[in-house]
DNA sequence: ACCCAGGTGGCCC
DNA sequence: GGGCCACATGGG
């Protein structure tokens, strides 16, 4: 299929998307270093859960680096209880940090001068950071145009019929490839499929208002969704 | 009482 | 190198 195709799909889906929802100012976060935390908090979890967890590191003033790797596992593990897989998630934080503060001295600034491709190598080193992670930690912490796809992205992708395989880089560099590399359009448009996912293109298709609706692809005569 | 949510690491074969 | 499974809370 001609790349062409694909091309003008994307654009045409990001187009209804930014029409029907508008600019979503994407990430939901105060600080870069807020960014990093919740990257790792929302892993399969609802965001209303991970808002409830950085709340309460915010009111215990420990949403710094260095506090967090002050603070004892226990004590971190009962402030982010609510983002649930809290104990799991405690030990990511914490080695995250511990990365973060050893070789840039927990300073954005500094990790923002490194090459996205070297960071992306690196963060997938660390323990608790796969590839969803580190792509939304470049490129909404650090501004490194890399495109974030998740699971709302393979269930659209699929539905609309974009393409039908699931691997992660699959999908990633089927994005890249087709639509421009501009920082501000990889941070909206991820932003948006998260957007038309929670509101409409959920497990089980009954998205009669979706605004994609018509560019779904029809399974038995009907559209997926 | 289910089902779902902005994944990842550790097994097993 | 792919296919399971544990991880855990809160909302619909």
């Amino acid at each position: 299929m001609p790349t062409s195709r694909h091309r003008n799909k994307l654009l045409k889906i990001y187009n209804v998307l930014f029409n029907h929802f508008g600019p979503r100012a994407w990430w939901p976060a105060e600080t870069p270093f807020e960014v990093m935390v919740g990257a790792i908090l929302t892993q399969n979890t609802n965001w209303l859960n991970v808002e409830k967890a950085i709340v309460n590191l915010k009111s215990s003033r420990v949403l710094r680096p260095a506090s967090l790797l002050g603070i004892g596992n226990r004590e971190l593990e009962n402030l982010i209880k609510p983002s649930g897989y809290y104990r799991q998630k405690a030990k990511k934080l914490k080695a995250f940090v511990k990365y973060f503060l050893r070789d840039y001295d927990g300073r954005l600034g500094k990790m923002r001068d490194v090459d996205g491709n070297e960071l992306r190598h690196e963060l997938l080193q660390v323990h608790g950071i796969g590839p969803e992670t580190a792509d939304s930690i470049l490129l909404y912490a650090l501004d490194k145009p890399t495109f974030v796809v998740d699971a709302y992205t393979k269930r659209i992708g699929k539905r609309v019929g974009l393409f039908k395989f699931d691997g992660y880089h699959e999908i990633k560099d089927f994005f890249e490839k087709n639509i421009p590399r501009d920082l501000e359009m990889y941070k909206e448009y991820h932003a948006l499929l998260v957007e038309l996912g929670k509101n409409y293109c959920r497990v089980k298709p009954v998205c009669l208002k979706c605004p994609v609706n018509r560019l779904c692809v029809k399974e038995k005569g009907r559209r997926a969704c």
